[in-house]
DNA sequence: GTACATTAAATGTAGGTACATATATTTGCA
DNA sequence: TGCAAATATATGTACCTACATTTAATGTAC
């Protein structure tokens, strides 16, 4: 099996923690690529299916632009210019927030919802990616792995 | 302790595999964040960090631009214009190479090594994060399931 | 109620990424 | 040898990211 000394064809890494840290790092670059593959033909960026995909997940309910960037995976992409973008193709819809009209409310449009509809067949689900290699559980021994490195103190 | 689903405000997943890869996604992204900060003050992208550390990594040895496309973490980075504003600032230096004309060879300089020195300090190693949080054991554990994930074919 | 700080979003700019294309050199084959 | 295909790097372009600044609306102190 090809590890990720392989992969960047590095023989030897300081420990085993680097050796983590890059293997996160670069796992995340491959899902991105996959994605980025299944994406390319309707000319949509990740960030850009990320938003779609949120909006989708608020069933309807707006959204404001700052939520958005806090639900974002890369908190510091410019959501402003990408909705520009999703609405410049009327797959998202902006308005002003009537409570504060500083807000600007976002929503997904029909169109936008046919357009993931229809990619949902195309971009493969982490499911599909990685339910063969990985079981159920350890799947979710992961997850609690990953959440325990992003915090500090550690617990049972 | 803060879950990913807290991380991004998500209160479900369809499963547990979705969970885990944007948790991966996250992790990636977060790690990012935290080197990205501490280059900040020497004006160094992480592409850029990156680039140094794999010429160091030569120790003298002179490495072509597609090799370093094979060693980046981001395959499809633009090498040649991250050597472009290394080498301006004279933190590598670059040379036709004389057995194949059409290939650069690319050194780090004394500057960049001492930059790099100094970084060492300043940038926190992936054991600094994650020594604490995570057993030597459980890193291993963590690497051989990463590694899974990226092939195809199940093995012990 | 005006003045100043705060907040939400948009915008400007530099560098990076993704991808197509261009340029120069080498290889392979008729 | 001659010339097309392959290879290594560089360049052009559009979009994205990181970050500072701007604009507009709201909150708050006096």
């Amino acid at each position: 099996m090809k590890s990720i000394g392989d992969e960047i064809q590095q023989s030897e890494f300081s420990d085993v923690y680097q050796q983590l840290g890059i293997n996160i790092l670069f796992t995340a670059a491959w899902f991105g690529e996959k994605n980025r593959l299944a994406l390319k033909d309707y000319d949509l960026s990740l960030p850009q299916y990320n938003v779609l995909r949120i909006l989708r997940g608020q069933k309807g309910k707006a959204i404001t632009v700052a939520g958005l960037c806090e639900r974002m995976i890369d908190k510091s992409s410019n959501a402003s210019r990408i909705v520009d973008k999703l609405e410049t193709r009327k797959l998202v819809s902006r308005r002003v927030c009537d409570k504060d009209r500083r807000q600007v409310d976002v929503v997904i449009t029909e169109k936008g919802t046919a357009l993931l509809e229809e990619l949902d067949e195309k971009v493969p689900t982490f499911k599909a990616i990685m339910s063969k290699q990985l079981s159920n559980k350890d799947a979710e021994a992961l997850n609690f792995a990953l959440d325990q490195i992003r915090n500090k103190q550690t617990m049972k």
